[in-house]
DNA sequence: ATAAACTCTCCCCTTACTGGAAAGTAAAGG
DNA sequence: CCTTTACTTTCCAGTAAGGGGAGAGTTTAT
């Protein structure tokens, strides 16, 4: 399928899309005669890992690691496995630091209902929040 | 205090501390002689609360909005707490989509052990994802 | 056959910083 | 008191990860 479709079916843009393919993470056949980009199912499977982890702040270095972990087949996959272990724990220190974020702001929300709200206790919340 | 305790109490550098009170987010107090910025208890709260929301992609726009929801006086309180669910509605969906990434590694961590790895089924996961 | 929709490259713009230079200020040691 | 070290200031330049839009070629639909 043609760029548009690709990042469509991504949830991405094509100017994204064009990005990626110029720094090498999803480096679609392109045909000689037209320029046009050529992206198969793979490659979109691919993209949407990126866009999810992306939306994470994971770097696109960090991105690369990921995806390159399952395609390096010289690579033990000991070392695979180690390294995804390691990437999980990141993102479990990640979910609990949005869970805090989120009962912070619902903790706000609650105590700050009534028309006639007096001084809105953001920093008393802020400042007992257990920073992780 | 000044700006370096004040960045290391809030978990940020000193230059990410300097370019909030440039942009106006966290304006502390600045001494007319010698330039050092002063900041307080309140101040650090802000800035970790930035940082917190920062490290989850909402733009410096947004964090701007979450801060003054809380300061501005003058809004009804029920606009606060409307904004203020919307963007914990914001934070359950990110909440969930970051689960989905974990779960998926962990997928692919288990399905990729032994020493003996064949095609590594990172390509079939992905296109199995629940796509939200 | 022509218009609409899609794609290409190229270049500059944006956001949210980061690094480094040059200079002033504060704290600690001798 | 003087010096060294650590900290701070402004300013300028660079980075990451794209976005906007021009100008030109391509494909699809009518």
């Amino acid at each position: 399928m043609n760029i548009g479709k690709a990042a469509s079916k991504a949830g991405l843009s094509v100017k994204t899309v064009r990005y990626y393919a110029n720094i090498g993470m999803v480096a679609a056949y392109q045909d000689p005669q037209t320029g046009y980009r050529e992206y198969s199912n793979d490659d979109v499977a691919k993209l949407q890992f990126i866009g999810k982890a992306r939306r994470f702040n994971f770097s696109i270095e960090e991105c690369r690691e990921l995806l390159s972990l399952y395609q390096d087949k010289n690579r033990p996959s000991k070392e695979v496995k180690a390294l995804t272990l390691e990437k999980i724990a990141e993102i479990e220190e990640k979910l609990s630091e949005l869970q805090g974020l989120r009962d912070q702001l619902h903790h706000l929300a609650t105590h700050c209902q009534g028309d006639d709200r007096p001084d809105c206790p953001i920093l008393e919340a802020l400042s007992a929040s257990p920073d992780r």
